[in-house]
DNA sequence: TGTACATCAGTGAACGCGCGTTCACTGATGTAC
DNA sequence: TGTACATCAGTGAACGCGCGTTCACTGATGTAC
């Protein structure tokens, strides 16, 4: 072969990156296929022997963003965190201020909501692996921790989603200071409910 | 004059009002001025002697949602509710399906991060008179209390997304009802912190 | 009173542009005989 | 061994379309003299 035998897959793998970035970045209607092409070292045409068409890359860019959020909770996790950790780590000026390799929920959730059932399957896919890994830093996959976790969850996105569109980096600071302490008391209570 | 004194100032507010609608429905890229235009019974030329472009309508339109939801918490207060009563009205099924006059922040907030510094000057603005109405129902509008509020709204623009979301309505049900004892706890806790 | 002009919200065709998508082609490498 | 053909990731120009925006024009009503 005049390519390596993976090098077909590298190149999907690599417009899907890089696609997943860009579109929580500027989000997905303003991306579009031939900045991500470029972006990945590519022209235009080429788009089309990878997929089918831009919403199959939508639903592979969102799945991966969402895995790229399960491996920083799983890597906290692995390194001893508990669930004040994870909050703190998903809180961060950083995931707050590089939105390309940030929260796909937080640039995303939206634009998913108003997508397909396809769309929305393949999001609900990640989501409960997310939801599961909160959950173990509660203590395990109860359904009681899931449906906490999925609370922190809901209260983490907007959280951030609040301190992105605030108007001043001192105000941003302080709404993901109150969303740790927020996501302490939902954890504290729903499950106690 | 050939048309009554607020015939304009009608125009113009029809416009608004449609524009505003549309953005929470289908998102603010994907939703054009001729479609806007079209959707007040103008046609798209005449949007230039109300506007001086889609941004100006873009602010004009997030800023009369936010107001809409500003009313929604005003009438339930009058109406004697409380804290708990307004989180229902937030969270209710009704306000899940019809985005288009559900609550601005859940359908746009992520635009209005992406969006230039005049956009997040106007949402933050309308933003202060939500968590305003919150921090009432909480008991008045303390430090603290406007603390919680935030971080309530933050929440409550969350549940509502991932609800959105959901693909099955059980568990978008589900999610909203546990949305309420998330709102609860927080409400609970962070001013006690 | 009649006529010429001013006002101005709205019309609708057109502008340049970027979108998602298509397609004839390239060129490096593989295989058949 | 040499030659003809197959494979296939990628190129880059072009497609029709809808975008935000512009602009010459309409037509109903007002004002000036």
């Amino acid at each position: 072969m005049r390519y390596a035998s993976d090098h077909n897959d590298q190149t999907r793998t690599k417009i899907v990156d890089v696609a997943s970035g860009l579109f929580r970045e500027r989000g997905i209607p303003d991306t579009g296929i031939a900045l991500i092409m470029k972006s990945a070292g590519l022209t235009n045409g080429a788009f089309y022997t990878h997929f089918s068409g831009k919403s199959e890359l939508v639903r592979e860019a969102v799945s991966t963003a969402l895995v790229e959020q399960c491996e920083l909770f799983e890597g906290a996790l692995l390194g001893g965190a508990g669930f004040e950790e994870l909050v703190r780590a998903y809180l961060s000026p950083d995931n707050r201020d590089v939105a390309r390799e940030g929260c796909a929920s937080a640039a995303l959730i939206a634009d998913v909501g108003r997508g397909g059932s396809e769309l929305r399957a393949t999001y609900a896919a990640k989501l409960d692996v997310v939801v599961g890994l909160i959950a173990r830093s509660l203590g395990g996959p109860s359904e009681e921790n899931l449906a906490t976790g999925m609370m922190v969850y809901a209260s983490l996105i907007g959280t951030l989603q609040l301190a992105r569109a605030s108007t001043t980096v001192a105000k941003s600071d302080t709404i993901l200071e109150n969303g740790v302490i927020a996501a302490l008391a939902i954890a504290g209570r729903v499950s106690a409910a």
